[in-house]
Formats: structure tokens, sequence, C-alpha cells
DNA sequence: GGACTTTTTTGCAGTCTCTGCAAGTTTGCA
DNA sequence: TGCAAACTTGCAGAGACTGCAAAAAAGTCC
């Protein structure tokens, strides 16, 4: 029907929200999150305040990053799993694949970002988990994989699971990057996956301290 | 030293903070929160709109019910748990006490959060994740009993879970709170010792829908 | 009770985020 | 070229939040 064709206008808008986006990391990370006003963001961005707020309902997703395509893409992912994975192993492969893309396509802005979310913790709570919507839409992809109905606790809690681990994962490698991201969410989720009742033996990844 | 003697003081502290709190789910679930400002939340208080602030550091906070006593409750908790507890089980039981007591001091008011929240679940994430300063406190205690360092990504991811398992306990009690939530958040906790790695068997709790 | 210290409350001025609206510009398309 | 749809922008205004200094209240000591 429509190829997902991308006119001059989408190029655009891209454009503009990834300039924004890197300006707002850009001076958080230079001057303090608190210290950049969104005026400064959209100067340097060449558009008006105006505009900032067509692209981004705060300043606050405008250092987190919130994209609207990456709830959609997420879900995909979590359906072009193998058939005879597990839904926890679906969710885990989605989940790791979008971090590695991400990271390698904006290695620059997740470094920028690493250094505004140690000023800001709480802006990392709302990153992985930013909107309901989209925690929705994944919950339900996870529902159906799993043959569960809507309401059931398990997918809600796979979900907001992930967005834990992707959380505590970016604490931990912002506080010592000599380890890959992914290969931190990947161990954060493995704990997940195991179950936390008991203490993991003694095979802290990195060792550091 | 100083016995915790109750002053007028700390009397009129505590009321005011609880009618600021009260006056602010009253209004919201009334009114939808986004049509209460911070001027009528203080004049039904009866106190000024700069006294409120000097409360709550946003509007938010006050619907959440932020507590500064609550972290350190908690840490307390875990550190009475028996000593043969593991981490796990004694930060499960510091949990599920500090709720089942708050939800038995202030049933009125959580039965008002309750729709809150559900206007605006991006509150809800906010709530026991709400400062990192509590989490922090948290997750050392876990450390301290776990006998890991506090680098560890245990202690944090556990702690995280418990306010994921909160967070999704309270969505779903919001939806049916024919059942306790206090079951919920344990039911959540659950699954979370056990791992998530495989669907649970259908023993949905309450096996509504 | 009166004088003095410490806390808490309050008003005020001011900054910043964010929204609705209407007009101006750009892009897509026939 | 000409029209329609999508974007951008400025403006006015509501509302959240902060720093400051004065006023009021509570605790203390004689």
């Amino acid at each position: 029907m429509n190829q997902p064709v991308e006119t001059l206008r989408d190029r655009k808008k891209r454009r503009t929200r990834a300039a924004l986006e890197r300006a707002a990391l850009r001076l958080s990370a230079e001057k303090g999150y608190d210290h950049v006003t969104v005026e400064e963001i959209a100067a340097e961005a060449d558009v008006s305040v105006r505009t900032f707020f067509n692209y981004f309902a705060s300043k606050d997703e405008a250092v987190i990053g919130v994209d609207p395509e990456t709830g959609p893409r997420v879900v995909a992912r979590i359906f072009a799993a193998p058939e005879d994975a597990s839904p926890f192993e679906a969710y885990r492969q989605a989940v790791l694949a979008e971090i590695t893309d991400d990271l390698e396509n904006a290695r620059e802005l997740w470094l920028l970002r690493k250094d505004v979310l140690t000023q800001r913790p709480d802006l990392l709570v709302r990153m992985f988990t930013s909107n309901a919507e989209s925690e929705q839409l994944l919950a339900d992809a996870v529902a159906r994989r799993a043959g569960l109905p809507e309401s059931h606790l398990y997918p809600r809690l796979l979900v907001a699971a992930g967005g834990t681990a992707f959380r505590c994962a970016v604490a931990r490698w912002a506080f010592d990057d000599t380890v890959a991201l992914g290969d931190v969410v990947g161990a954060a989720l493995d704990m997940f996956a195991t179950g936390l009742a008991h203490v993991p033996p003694h095979q802290t990844e990195g060792g550091a301290s």
C-alpha cells in the first residue's frame, strides 16, 4: 500500500528532532541540566521554542530521547523472534537488539546522556518506562506471544522488569563504562530470568571494586 | 539521648503535610489531576502556596504521598528481619509490612490515589521509585545483609524489582480491587523470586477475565 | 510573664515550562 | 501553477516553582 518512502518532510523532521536532542544533551552535559533553558536548546537547534514543544512534550523528553517509533519497532522485534523462543527469550532478544542498534547509531549521544543521567537519576527512571502507552504496547505483545489474557500480571511484570534491568544497567554503566551496556542489560535480565530468591554467586561482571 | 517526644511543632507539621496530601488527592480525584492547581490545594489545606512547596517539592509529590520517613523506616524493617532470612526474604517482608501498615492507616487516601494514578499512570512510575535517594538507602541495606559490595548489581536490581512489583500491583489493583493490594504485591514478588524465564502456570490470582 | 532563639509561615517578585490559537511558510501533489 | 496538507512561529497567558526577607509561632530560660 504505502511504501515507506522517506519524503523530504520526513527527513527534515527527523533532522530537527535529532538536532534538538543533541542540543539538549550537549548543553545539559556542559552546563548542567537545570541550568539549561528550553530557549537555549531551541536556539542551538535553530528553531523556535514553540517548535521544540512540537517535538517534545517536555524538556525531560528531549534528553531522554523519546522517540515515537521505538515502541512499535520493539513490538515488531518481539514478533520477529523465532517461533520456538519463549516469551521471555523473544522479549530479551528484542530489547537487546534495540539497545545494541541504538548504541551503534548514536554512541556520542549516549556518552552525553550518561553524564546527564548521572546528574539527575530521576530522569533515568522515566527512560525506558517513559510512557505508559508504549509499555502497554509491549505488554500486549508479550501477552499475545504467551497466550495470556491482557489482565494477567506476567506480561506487565516482564516488560516492567525489562525497563528496570535497563535502568539499573545504565546506572552501573554510567559508573564504569569499561563494560558494554548491552552486556550489563543482558546480565540483569539473566538475574530476572533465574530469579532473585538467592544472591547470585560472586561472578561479578567486571568484578569492579 | 533524644527521646522521640512529639512536640507541638512536630504534630502541626505532620497535620499540615497530611492535610495537603489529602487535599491534593481529594481535589484530583474530583476534578482531574490536571485541572487542580497548587493554589486550590493550598487553599483547601488552609495554608499558603509557598507553604505547600515547603512540604512538597512538586505537585506530583503531594499526590504520590512522598514521606521522608518512609525510606529509613523500611531500612529499619530490613534489618529487623530474622537473622536466618535471606536478603530477598528480608526485603520482601519489609516491603509487605510497609504496604500493609500504610494501607491500614490511610485506606481512604489510597482509594483516592487509585483514581488519580489511573488518570496519570506516569505518576505511578515515580511512586515507589520516587527518589533515587531512598532507593540508594534500601539498596545499601540489602547489600549489607547480602554481604555484597555496593557496586554489585543484585541489591539495586532487587530494590528496583520491588518498586516494579509494587507498581504493577497497584496498576492491577486499580483495575480490580477485590483482591488485597498486599497480596498482589506478594504475588509479583514471588514471580521475581522464582524467575521470569518461564510463563507461570495459569494460577491467576483471582482468575479475572 | 518577659526576653531571646529557633522554626515555620507567608507574601512577593521573578523565572521557566508548557499550551492554545491564528497567521505565516514550506512541502506534496495534481 | 495552484491548492491542500503539514510545519513553524510568535504571542499571550496559565501555572509550577525558587529565593528572599519579614511576620508569626513555638520552644527555652530566667
